[in-house]
DNA sequence: CGTCCACTTGAACGATCACTCAAGTTGGCC
DNA sequence: GGCCAACTTGAGTGATCGTTCAAGTGGACG
């Protein structure tokens, strides 16, 4: 077992358990014993428990394309389709933990009331490249959205119902609340592409016909 | 100081405190100190911190219509602008924090990953009344929104902006955060009522001309 | 085989946690 | 004045927190 291996397990460790309980609520105790390790190994790779978060954060970012989008996007080709895929992936996250998932940026962002420039800005950054690549997928759109809808701030506002619509559900309990918020995104992308669609023209509700795999 | 004032002013301090600085972070001590009193006056009113929670979160419930509707709600009388009003209240108070407010229900709804069911069914409530509220200006705004619209599920989707608007908003510590995704919702109710306005009809910005004060 | 160093061990540290309780103090009522 | 119940005092409880560190262990390399 190398360095990395333990450096590696002590931030999947800490993943699972920041995202389980919460970051103040786990106790380096509960990241060795989780992870089958002494306090020594932890602080031979880390100068403390922020340092360990930090390299968790990181590894969301990281983890965003390869462990998110990819899965989410499995067979889905239409970029508008892609979003809703992407809000479809939270919703298995909800019903697989009887609704007590919670996005973990989502959570830290509204744990750590006073965190430092190097956590937030790793939240933040986890947050743009999430935005960033739902804004992608709607530049992907083109003119089925209307031109004069800023792309960035639609992209922000998907992110912003998605985390609304996670913690209404975690509150409640009920993927009903998950998917009433989903149901009115919809509608509003829905009107987006109809005011986008040419006079006449019918708004055409899929063209998966581009890609199979 | 009557037994009332004392029990209340441990509230008071709890609520600004877990908005502050979280529960979990929030130490007994914290709150014993800043209300300036002994451990034993809290154990006498309350069973334990959670106890002080619960208090707090009634309170929050209790202070919704006297505190936070009301006070957005002056002069403003149009339901459609009651509910922009609403999120301009959220929005004061990001301005005010530099944007280190957070929605202190929302917060805790995301902080504590396996609430008792006391804890979570005030947080629902507070929620709820929430939602209600909207929904009643909702129902006030009758045939200016599309008939097929579902009133509460809209009025969800206004609590899921203005949570994720917040959460955005603190994370980056930018206004236009929460800016963007109010412009978003506020485009999403203009398709709206212009789908529900008769078919010639104008759409009216504004009928601010009903009340004065 | 000897040296070195990255890595691990795990007991121990002081601080702080939520909470307890016996001993007060106070104010209303007879 | 005497009494009781409501409330306050604040030192003290054991548990747990994040962190430290001296003493190892073991593989790579000469």
């Amino acid at each position: 077992m190398t360095a990395t291996d333990t450096r590696t397990r002590l931030v999947l460790t800490a993943m699972q358990l920041f995202r389980d309980k919460g970051y103040n609520s786990t106790s380096v105790a509960d990241v060795l014993h989780s992870a089958g390790l002494n306090s020594g190994s932890l602080y031979h790779f880390f100068p403390g428990k922020q340092d360990l978060l930090l390299a968790v954060l990181d590894a969301y970012h990281g983890g965003i394309g390869p462990l998110l989008l990819e899965p989410a996007w499995q067979g889905v080709s239409d970029p508008i389709e892609r979003v809703f895929a992407l809000l479809a992936a939270y919703r298995r996250a909800l019903a697989t933990s009887e609704c007590g998932y919670a996005c973990p940026i989502g959570s830290l962002a509204l744990e750590l009331h006073e965190p430092d420039r190097a956590v937030r800005e790793r939240l933040a950054a986890n947050f743009t490249a999430w935005i960033q690549a739902v804004q992608d997928c709607l530049e992907d759109a083109g003119a089925r959205l209307p031109r004069d809808i800023n792309r960035r701030e639609l992209a922000a506002f998907v992110l912003t119902t998605m985390e609304g619509a996670v913690m209404q559900a975690r509150t409640y309990r009920e993927l009903a609340s998950f998917d009433a918020a989903v149901r009115q995104l919809r509608d509003y992308f829905q009107r987006l592409q109809r005011a986008a669609a040419p006079r006449r023209g019918r708004v055409r509700k899929s063209s998966s016909r581009r890609k199979r795999s």
